[in-house]
DNA sequence: ATGTCTGCAAATCCTTTGCATTTTA
DNA sequence: TAAAATGCAAAGGATTTGCAGACAT
């Protein structure tokens, strides 16, 4: 991620199988480990169209054995090894999104309903050279777009 | 914010007095009161170089009687009034910085000491279009770039 | 074989909520 | 004086941690 791809439509290849390889070769890399439940939940990442929750990972990549403290340090240990991205969020929640670095997007949430859409690219390349010339390395970086989705302005509209 | 400022050098006017009276003059707008515990929070964020902790804001804003929970309460307040950002984090923590829309800016956070240097500027123009596009209004962000700074990577390089 | 991962139970910790009282406008 | 803000006490809830057993390599 974050080295200022840019890719302009809606498409980000989920649920091609290359995601789940991709993961699984990193995961390699590192030495970890291939368990059932990882490859559980891999499925359910890459074949989610926005940022999941850990409960909802567990509920979807759950076969009612998975335990959901499971979930959270699989989730952790595959933030860190730069495999699922983690989107803290508001009320101590987050959402965990496989990295794609060949499609990088962010998401719009709509701060009334929670509602999330996709958009295209991203344009933080420059500032993440301003970073690198501070003298960081290895970046990455997270970013949330608020807003009122469309349904809700028209709601409050009509108030 | 986020209405795509561009300011490439590294000032804010932390500190400046219009700062705080811009707050107030929102506040006022807003039909909020200006209590004393609101305008100490205020002081110590305008005096902020960088985006601080409820608790921070309650250890330098408190004379003793101010309760945390105010902090948080008045936070959350100023957050929705759009005075305030709010800037989630890991860990459930979140960080809060007083809102200047000519001098919009982001940072980066070490990902081993927590160290946070100010970036210049913001090049969230194009993306927050786009989310206009698909029918969203009242637009803000938050961003946040993680890395190594420059001593932590030191000390893993001669370990 | 051994270091890693999992499940279960319990703990953490930041943040939020309820309610009576004080304060602002 | 009516609405909003505060303080105190207690709850909430997503995430973490400890530990013994199970599993991948």
């Amino acid at each position: 991620m974050s080295q200022g791809h840019r890719h302009d439509d809606d498409c980000c290849g989920e649920g091609s199988p290359d995601r789940i390889g991709n993961a699984l070769l990193k995961m390699k890399e590192k030495a970890m480990r291939i368990t059932k439940p990882r490859k559980a939940m891999l499925k359910v990442l890459a074949m989610a169209t926005r940022p999941l929750s850990a409960e909802e990972i567990h509920a979807q990549a759950g076969d009612g054995t998975l335990d959901l403290v499971t979930v959270y340090r699989s989730l952790g240990a595959l933030d860190e090894a730069g495999i699922v991205q983690r989107h803290p969020l508001e009320r101590g929640r987050s959402l965990y999104a496989l990295v794609s670095p060949n499609h990088h997007h962010h998401h719009v949430i709509c701060r009334r309903c929670g509602r999330i859409d996709r958009l295209p690219g991203c344009d933080n390349a420059r500032i993440e050279s301003a970073a690198r010339s501070k003298g960081y390395s290895d970046l990455t970086h997270i970013m949330e777009i608020y807003g009122i989705c469309p349904d809700c302005a028209n709601h409050s509209a009509h108030a």
